[in-house]
DNA sequence: ATTACTAGAAGGCGAGTAT
DNA sequence: TATACTCGCCTTCTAGTAA
């Protein structure tokens, strides 16, 4: 997205407001209220969109009526269909780049309990394998990590077993090597940092993919629908 | 859409090389590249970005690392969504405020030839009300009808009948006060004025709508998908 | 009531340069 | 090599005011 003059904010306020479709009575006062602009400057951006051909105006007796030419309606879906692409195509997937390291088992063990192992089977559609696979991320994947917490998952509930009580945590379909399902568990309080990704697969993923401690790993998460939350700030 | 602050356009840069979904290794020169921008100046918007806590970075021996935050990720998707609102949902509707007048026929003559009647049936779905309801537009909607004008719509091919000729024309289905379907004629030699909205419907309207001359008539004009040409300038 | 000119302030920008 | 500081230019902003 090639940055933009600032009127191009102006153009895109006047297209919410329907001036493709029909002329719109606006006073210059009432677009710089919209905008945070004063009347002089909200007067200098229609000049500019005028001057661009992004706009027609035509004075009246009391005000003057704005209305988007082709030319700017094609700025402003030009822009949307950008923003479309960016948003529907990438967002929803993080990727993560770890080294592998070998564990203390107690992921493997926590797999294999029937209370989460249920879980999984009905969040996932699969039977995780009685191991999981850790991962150290790199330093600036913990913000991406932390991102994934936030979000909402897969939900797996907490339970109690043999008068020990096992907390809730997260999971999210991954991809291992763009070839192995996956998925990667968000716990909230784990023995691991929070420097590591762990995942669950149907199969011993690092035999399947011959990966030896120290090996990278490179892991897509899906994180859903990227328009979830879309309240910005 | 208040206006945003020029940095915004770099986050949506970064946001389209997919810097939320994995660190993103840019040095500011390149960035500044991408955007028509100094070196300087993109460091300085990625100042801005980090301060504003839409990105956090991270230092490395060559260069530099960005990823979006969360709230980096709402503000571009809050932005995109409203956009989509706006091009989705309003566009390819023109809305046209019309007076009605009575012609001299010629449109009801036109319309009953077989070679436009037929026409009108296969692209409409209607056998026209052999008379056209010619309405006198606002002159700030003549640069609305010339948009028209500019896309495709309903294509009738010109034919020659009875040793004349008569020429091609487009269509675009339409809504007359909301109630009745009808469809607008753009004609390219017409001997109406530039001003003047042309429709057929399967009824009269002028009897159905109990019109007289001089009456206003409200007209919503399907221009077909919003996002068709989306070429930009 | 409108729109829009002018002048001066504020902020964005690039060049040079420090780190 | 990088990033990012200072400085001067230029664009954009608001206020005052004309039309």
């Amino acid at each position: 997205m090639p940055r933009a003059p600032p009127y191009v904010w102006t153009l895109i306020e006047l297209y919410e407001r329907g001036a493709a479709r029909r002329p719109l009575e606006l006073s210059t006062e009432e677009l710089g209220l919209m905008l945070g602009l004063s009347q002089q400057g909200a007067s200098k951006h229609l000049a500019e969109l005028e001057k661009e051909d992004l706009i027609v105006r035509r004075r009246n007796a009391r005000g003057a009526s704005v209305l988007i030419t082709k030319e700017g309606s094609d700025t402003v879906i030009s822009i949307y269909s950008r923003l479309r692409a960016a948003v529907e195509g990438k967002a929803g997937v993080f990727e993560f780049h770890g080294t592998l390291f070998t564990g203390l088992g107690e992921g493997g063990y926590y797999v294999s309990l029937a209370g989460y192992r249920k879980q999984f089977v009905k969040l996932l559609g699969f039977e995780p394998f009685p191991g999981t696979l850790n991962l150290t991320i790199g330093a600036g994947e913990i913000e991406l990590k932390k991102q994934l917490g936030l979000l909402r998952g897969l939900g797996l509930t907490g339970f109690v077993h043999g008068g020990r009580s096992y907390g809730p945590a997260k999971c999210f379909r991954a991809t291992v090597e763009s070839r192995y399902e996956a998925g990667a568990l968000i716990i909230e309080r784990t023995h691991h940092g929070e420097g590591v990704l762990e995942l669950v697969a149907p199969v011993n993923l690092r035999k399947a993919l011959s990966l030896k401690d120290g090996d990278h790993v490179r892991v897509l998460v899906q994180t859903g629908d990227a328009t979830n939350g879309s309240g910005g700030h």
